[in-house]
DNA sequence: GACATACTAGAGAGCGCTCTCTATTATTGG
DNA sequence: CCAATAATAGAGAGCGCTCTCTAGTATGTC
């Protein structure tokens, strides 16, 4: 029943995703996402009901996409490897979704869409939980092995130095160098490890 | 002779650090910055031609405030203080200056003003040199201490890491806590000098 | 083959923003 | 007091963007 699809929603995710990678949000209108799909604005309004939501689907999706490894590393049974995995994780994962890592840490959620669509309900909420929860038994896990459980260390060890050592580079364009992965190995073993 | 301003270059400029820090730039219109400041938008175009120019301004007068210390930490002549000292001053400086630091580290200079407007010249390109000047000046001193000399490790220890112990805090938009001096002082001693 | 449906296609209304332009007002020097 | 000047004041032209609306088109079902 009905045509077959030109522009799927994630085709023009897609889209969206290369504008917002080499010129900011703010030069993403949903013009030049047509522009580069080479499609008409009508279509992308057909998927997506307003800029915003279309802005906030491209954050959910790229967020879920880059939660998955970092989950996995944290679930990992040595807790110092645990840690020092999900760090790492951040840098790796930078180094193959080079575009998804620029919208991502380069720009804030407001950046893309200054409203959140309230279609999209609760989504926001529960988008970043599994992750949080995953730190919360993390922290317990590294109290009981004797390393820094301060909740400050700890996002600073596995999310803030990761996250500082791959913005150089991703600002540039270009992937992080080798040596950032032993500057993160380094500084979350020393946080969190004293080692 | 002329009647006195009203509204001088710096109020102008206040008052767009102000709407930047708590709106960010895409909700900084020339309307935006007028209203906080309760003039016409006229007022404001007879200062500054064009909004690119306001914007521009703003961020090399942001950008010279934070230098000054950076600048003078490096020349400290123990080589371990000079380091700590000008990582440290990062987190210092955006403690006491909550929305410049706000300005300076959430936001990137092309996110203010879309084109660098021609009439500031090289402005932008001599901006960083004295810092770039001092960091070359002080990689020399590093590797004669035999510190870590490497320009990756240099820039990690002294600028991303700072900046990563802050953004936490300066998206939340309140001070950063006490606890990251000393993360900030860790990282940077175990990068550079192994201790 | 005809009908319902899912989608493409793009013109244009409306809006908010930048920037211009002209009129007016305050201040200073002679 | 009187020019000359430096600045305020705000209306509105023009532009690009979001979003709407209507018409047309491909595809599956009976």
């Amino acid at each position: 029943m009905g045509r077959t699809a030109r522009f799927s929603s994630d085709a023009i995710l897609d889209a969206a995703a290369d504008v917002v990678a080499d010129g900011g949000p703010a030069r993403t209108s949903i013009g030049s996402i047509a522009a580069h799909l080479e499609a008409p604005s009508g279509s992308i309004y057909y998927r997506f009901a307003s800029r915003d939501l279309l802005m906030a689907s491209l954050w959910i999706r790229t967020a879920r996409r880059s939660q998955q490894g970092a989950l996995e590393a944290m679930a990992h049974p040595d807790v110092e490897r645990a840690a020092v995995g999900a760090a790492l994780h951040v840098v790796r994962w930078s180094r193959s979704h080079l575009t998804e890592a620029r919208i991502l840490m380069l720009y804030r959620r407001e950046q893309l869409a200054a409203e959140w669509p309230g279609e999209l309900g609760d989504e926001l909420a529960t988008l970043n939980r599994p992750l949080e929860e995953a730190r919360h038994t993390f922290t317990r896990r590294l109290a009981a092995a004797g390393a820094s459980a301060n909740p400050t260390d700890v996002a600073f060890a596995l999310v803030d130095v990761p996250f500082a050592a791959v913005r150089r580079s991703l600002v540039a364009g270009t992937a992080p160098p080798r040596r950032v992965d032993e500057l993160v190995r380094l500084t979350c073993r020393t946080v969190l490890f004293g080692t």
